[in-house]
RNA sequence: CGCGGGGUAGAGCAGUCCGGAAGCUCGUUGGGCUCAUAACCCAAAGGUCGCGUGGUUCAAAUCCCGCCCCCGCAACCA
């Protein structure tokens, strides 16, 4: 048995500015599978992520509904919540930007890293916009693209075209119509390059361990570091407290990274542990620690560069290497989620109407993790009702629910499944370790496929007819023993079905990583199927 | 000429690092079985591995070169 390690699982931070799509389920699921496999081989496991409140975004929506930009927020946190909750996410702390103690505890931060000198000052010149009297984010700009002759949003021409500073010297400010002048602007710079020699020996660390989109566009910033900007102009965000800066904010990338690790200081404070132990090298320094970053790969940089560069400009042993899990997209029906198109691509719908269960299988065997995916709902039928239902599902009713069982019979159990169920374990957790998601699905599957097999080749409606019970019981007693390992084995990938399972035959709720027995002579008449088919 | 990920049976994907008889799941077709939600098991058909009918090699999905397409990034969207 491993020693007990302390894992942080950070989910990427859903920005509240639309509900929850199914790509942010596809690209986090990860998380939670990692946490419910570390916790049930017995490590201590945080899953940590929450609501990514500000920024420009919330605040021009306000602006447009005539709102405050916490109310924008708020909508769609609990959108977020429930989607979610939906989906089995195992969270043990899902915070909130602009929760008071996470906006403490990161200007507490940032002082310290000004302090270290890693914050500085710099004058830039920026779009100007003399009625609004302020200056305006890129994406309240408009510009005339030199490459497309269109007028576009400065953050983004639809040509693919991106403005440089000269670009915007005659932008028009989008909130009033006006024309904006360049001005001189001080802003607060975070010292990025100072952390590249740190940064570079962690991609070379993680090599073999984080997926190739990862490592690769890691390097390509790292080739041409630069220092990035810290403050904004802006409202909505985390005021900054260094001196002469104190009409700033914070630029949200800083502050929301941190909230892994302001989740964590909180929930030690809930719980009354210490939350050093997960983050520091310094404090149980012989336990074995992890940190996981999951997300898609348009939130990489900012994972696998500025959060551990924080980390480091902090200077108190904190642990500057993250395992990264970095997804693909999804696609539904072979287009990119958008949030103006008809196609329907709310979780929560999708939780409403399907089952969230084969929904986590489908995205684990089928989702983003090497390339951008395809979903579409007829592939989520078949898999749902031809993989969870008729192997899974099927394999569960024949052994139960077979004609005249009443009660699990006392049997021994056949060598060879016994060996696959253990070699099982063994497999799909060295492949979740791996970061293999897919294959560990698979692998547990393969388990269902094998002992369908199993099932067939015995012949247990023949056994049960003969004078003779015992090689009837065998069969039963056998195939109850796989299942009752199942509800382990699939717990990460399906965890409100593992339950149900549990129940059912009345196993210990808790998961664990290891082989387990089921009581014979338990009840299993009032076994109902676990899955419904969807039409 | 920007950078990164990807393009493999009808569909969805492994395999590519480290070259050595094209694999998996679903679907399709045929057979077996009757415990089970018409589920399960076995077998077969189906691919010139995006393109160049490019280069290297005894041998290329894999290495090299050129091109096309999709997704992401491109430093104030997050």
């Amino acid at each position: 048995m491993n020693k007990q390690r302390n894992i942080v699982i950070g989910v990427s931070w859903p920005y509240a500015n639309n509900n929850l799509h199914l790509g942010y389920i596809a690209s986090s699921v990860s998380g939670d599978i990692l946490a419910r496999y570390h916790r049930a081989v017995g490590d201590k496991v945080l899953l940590v992520s929450g609501v990514d409140t500000h920024g420009t975004k919330p605040e021009l929506k306000a602006k447009a509904e005539g709102c405050t930009p916490k109310e924008i927020v708020d909508r769609y946190a609990e959108n977020f919540r429930e989607a979610l909750k939906a989906f089995h996410f195992s969270f043990d702390k899902f915070g909130i930007t602009y929760d008071p103690y996470h906006e403490k505890k990161c200007q507490e931060m940032f002082e310290r890293m000004y302090q270290n000198g890693y914050i500085y000052e710099n004058v830039v010149k920026r779009p100007y916009c003399p009625t609004c009297g302020k200056f305006m984010a890129d994406t309240e700009l408009q510009f005339k693209c030199p490459v497309c002759g269109k007028l576009s949003k400065a953050d983004n021409c639809d040509c693919g075209y991106v403005p440089t500073e000269k670009d915007l010297e005659n932008a028009t400010c989008l909130v009033c119509g006006a024309k904006t002048v360049q001005k001189e602007q001080r802003v607060l710079v975070f010292k990025l390059t100072a952390f590249k020699d740190l940064l570079e020996e962690m991609v070379r660390k993680n090599e073999n361990i984080w997926r190739a989109n990862s490592i690769n566009e890691t390097k390509k910033y790292l080739s041409d570091l630069r220092d990035r900007d810290f403050s904004r102009d802006l409202k909505w965000g985390i005021p900054i407290t260094i001196k002469g800066f104190e009409d700033k904010t914070v630029w949200v990338w800083w502050e929301a990274l941190l909230g892994y690790v302001t989740d964590t200081m909180k929930l030690g404070e809930e719980q009354g542990f210490d939350w050093r132990a997960f983050w520091k090298t310094d404090v149980e320094p012989d336990v074995e620690k992890k940190i996981y970053m999951c997300h898609a790969k348009d939130n990489i940089p900012f994972h696998s560069m500025f959060l551990p560069a924080m980390l480091a400009a902090l200077n108190d042993h904190f642990i500057t290497n993250n395992i990264m899990v970095s997804a693909e997209y999804l696609l539904i029906d072979g287009e990119k989620i958008s949030k103006s198109s008809n196609t329907p691509c709310e979780a929560l719908v999708y939780a409403q109407t399907y089952n969230t269960d084969s929904l986590r299988y489908y995205f684990a065997i089928n989702g983003p993790e090497k390339k951008d995916a395809n979903f579409t709902l007829e592939l989520y039928k078949t898999i749902h009702n031809n993989e969870v239902v008729n192997k899974f599902g099927n394999l569960i009713n024949r052994t139960l629910k077979f004609k005249g069982l009443t009660t699990l019979p006392k049997g021994k159990i056949d060598k060879i499944l016994q060996e696959k169920v253990q070699q099982t374990y063994k497999n799909v957790g060295e492949l979740i370790e791996a970061l293999e998601f897919k294959k560990a699905a698979l692998a547990v599957m393969d388990l269902v496929a094998e002992t369908n097999k199993y099932y067939d080749e015995q012949q247990p409606w023949l056994k049960a007819k003969q004078e003779d019970k015992q090689p009837f019981f065998n069969v039963i007693a056998s195939c109850a023993y796989v299942i009752g390992n199942l509800s382990n084995l699939f717990a990460p990938f399906m965890p409100a079905t593992c339950e149900k399972l549990k129940t059912f035959l009345q196993l210990p709720k808790e998961v664990i990583w290891q082989e387990i027995f089921v009581q014979n002579g338990i009840d299993v008449s009032n076994i109902e199927p676990l899955f419904t088919r969807v039409v």
